[in-house]
DNA sequence: CATGAATGAGGTTTCATTCAT
DNA sequence: AATGAATGAAACCTCATTCAT
C-alpha cells in the first residue's frame, strides 16, 4: 500500500470509530484527525468536506462484504439455503463491526443527501446479489411465485435492518445471533400457527 | 383549553414541522419558535431545553394513536384479523402523520438518550396492546406457540418499521399501504412455496 | 437614540477604525467586537455577515457629508464658488475622517462587488449635487458648454479621490488642505502657460 | 532565455492572472502553481512568500512600460504634445494590459507594505520621465510657470489613474481612450467657460 | 532543482440559552 | 407570563509554508 492510500484509509478507521460514538454532528474533524493521527487539514486533502468523509465510509466497507459473502456462500446448494447463509453471514457482518454498523444503521441511511452521493452506488452489488438469490428460488420453486421479487427481498433485509439496529439501540448487550435461525423459520414459513 | 395548553400544542406542532425536514442538530430554535409565533424565550418556559421539547413530541402523538387505535379495533373478531388491523392503521396513520412519522423514525429513533428520558415511557401502552393481541392468539392457536412472542412483536414492528422508513427515504413518492395485504400474507405464511 | 441604534453605531464606529488599520482580509470580527464592546454573536444580529458590515459602513457617513456640505453651501452664489466650496468640503471632511478616508479609498472603492450592495445607493445624492453645480454652471457660463458634464464631473471627482488616496499612502504626513487652491486654479485654468 | 527565467516569467504571468481576478488574500499559491504548471513548493524556490511575488509583478511590467514608451516619444517636438503621448501611450498599455491594470490600480497601489518593498523603486524612471517633460514645458513656456512641477505631475498622473480605475470598476465594458482628447483638453485649459 | 503531501494556526459564523425589562 | 437582545463557545474549513524524497 502507497501511504497515500495508507493515510486515506488511516482517516476512514478514525471517522468509522468517532462517527459511531456520536452522531453526524456531533462528530468533530479535530477529532477524527487527532484518531488518525494526521492534522484536520490533512483530511481536507483527501475528501471535499466533512459530508464527503461520512459518505466515503460504506464503499469500502460494503467492498469487504460482498467480498467475504462471495467466499462463505461457496458450495452451498438450495435456494434456501443461500438465504439462510446470507442472513447469517449478515449478522455476523454487524455483529463483528459494531462500530461501522452504527455508522451505517443509525446514521447514514437516514441521512438526507446520502442517495444523492456517488457512494450510494457502491450498495449496487449488494442488493444485487440477494436479488439473485430470490430469483432463482422462484424458479425453482423454493420460494413462492406469486409474490414480488423486491417485496421478499424487501421484507428479509427489512427484519435484518430491524434486527441490527434494535440490537445497537439496546446497547449490544445481547448475542446479535441468538435468534438467528429462529428468525430465518419464521421468515420461510410465517408466524402463523396451523389451527387458523 | 386553556392559553398554557394552546401555547404549548402550538410548540410542539411546529416542532414536528421543523425537526422532520432537517435533523435535530439542524434545526434550530430559532426557526420553531418563528413557526409557533412565540419568542423564542418562550419555549424554554414550556420545555428544559432543545432536546427535551424534541423528546416531548411523541408524548401526545403516542396518546392518539392508542386512542384511535383502539376505537378501530373494537368488534374485530380473531387475532389475526386483530393483526391484520394493527398492522393497517400502523400505516394509516403514518401515511397521514408523515412530517411526525420523518421525526420519529429518521430522527428520534436512533436518538442516544431517548430511551432515559421520561417521555420514552409513553410507548408503554403500544407495545404492550400488540403484546396482548400475541398472546391471546398464542392461546387459541392461530399463532405458533413454540415462537418467542417478544421475537413475534419485534418482527412484526420491524417490517411496518422498515417499510414507513423506506417510504420516507423514497421521498413518500408511492403509497404506503399499496402491498398492505401482500405483506400480512407473508409475514402470516412466511416467503417459502410449496415445494421444499 | 435607542438602545438598539446605539449598539448599531458602535459597531459601525469600530468597524471604521478596525477596516481602515488592516485591510478587508485582514480585519478580524474578534478584533471589531472587541474594540464595539459587544461579542462577536451580536454582530450577526445587526449584519448578515463580514462583507455586509463592511459595505454599511458609508450609508451613514455619506449622509452625514451631504447633510455638512448643505449647510456649509449656503449663501454662496457663483457655479465655480460653489465647485470651490465643494473641493474645499471635500477635502476637509476627509482630513477630519482619516479612518474612513482610508476605508472608503483604498478597501471600499475597489470592492469587487461593492456596486452591486444596496449601500452603494447611498452614493447617489452625493454625485447628484456635483453634476447640478456644473450643469447650472454650463448654463451661465461660467463652465465650458463644449464639454460633457459626465466628464468634467469625472476630472473633477477623479482629481480630488487622488489628492485624498496620495494623501493616505503617503502617511498622512502633509496637510492634505495645503495645496487646495492652487489645485482648484489649476482644474480651472488648465495646466497650460500662455505661450503655446 | 534560461530554464530558469522562463520558468519565473511563468509565474510572474500566473500571477498576475490570478491577482488579477480576485485580490491578493483571496488569491491561492496553489491556483497560481496550477496555471503556472509548477508545484506549488517551486513557487518558493524563486521568491521568498506570497507578498514577495506579488510585488515582484511591476518590475517587469514598468520596464516593459518604459521601453515602449521611450520608441512612441522618439521624433515628437513640443512639451504638449510629448504630455500627449505619454498620456495616449499610458491609457494604451492598460487597455491592452487590463490584468496588469487590476492587478496595479485595484490591489498593488493600496497595498500597505509596496512602498516599503525593493520593487517600488522600479517606478522611478517611470515618473521621472513624465516630471522631466514638464520641466522642459515650463522653460519652453509651455506650461505655466507658477506651478509646482509636483503638483502638476501629480495632477495629470491623478485624472489617467481615474480613468483606468474607473474604467476597469466599470467592468472595461467602454473603450478606455474614447475621451482621450478630451481629457487632455480639459487638462491643459481648465474646465472655465469664457465668461467667468 | 523540483515536487506535493502534510501541517496547524486562525477566522467566520451559528445557535442554544440566559436575563433584564 | 412573555419577550428578544445579547452572549460566547466551538466547529468547519482554508491555505501559506515546509521538508523529505
Amino acid at each position: 500500500m502507497s501511504k497515500k492510500t495508507l493515510t486515506k484509509s488511516a482517516i476512514i478507521q478514525a471517522a468509522i470509530e468517532v462517527f459511531s460514538r456520536n452522531n453526524f454532528s456531533n462528530s468533530t474533524i479535530s477529532e477524527i484527525a487527532g484518531k488518525a493521527k494526521v492534522a484536520e487539514g490533512t483530511i481536507y486533502k483527501y475528501f471535499r468536506n466533512k459530508e464527503d468523509l461520512f459518505f466515503s465510509i460504506p464503499v469500502e466497507k460494503t467492498k469487504e462484504f460482498c467480498r467475504e459473502l462471495e467466499l462463505h456462500s461457496q458450495g452451498i446448494d438450495g435456494s434456501l439455503n443461500k438465504v439462510k447463509k446470507f442472513i447469517w453471514y449478515y449478522l455476523y457482518f454487524f455483529k463483528t463491526n459494531p462500530k461501522y454498523a452504527r455508522t451505517l444503521m443509525l446514521e447514514m441511511r437516514i441521512s438526507k443527501n446520502f442517495a444523492k452521493h456517488a457512494a450510494y452506488r457502491s450498495f449496487k452489488p449488494f442488493t444485487a446479489g440477494i436479488l439473485d438469490i430470490i430469483q432463482e428460488g422462484q424458479r425453482a420453486g423454493a420460494i413462492r411465485k406469486n409474490a414480488n421479487v423486491y417485496l421478499l427481498r424487501q421484507m428479509i433485509l427489512g427484519v435484518l435492518e430491524h434486527m441490527v439496529t434494535r440490537w445497537l439501540l439496546k446497547g449490544e448487550k445481547y448475542d446479535l445471533m441468538e435468534h438467528y435461525i429462529e428468525v430465518s423459520e419464521l421468515l420461510f414459513h410465517g408466524i402463523c400457527g396451523t389451527k387458523e
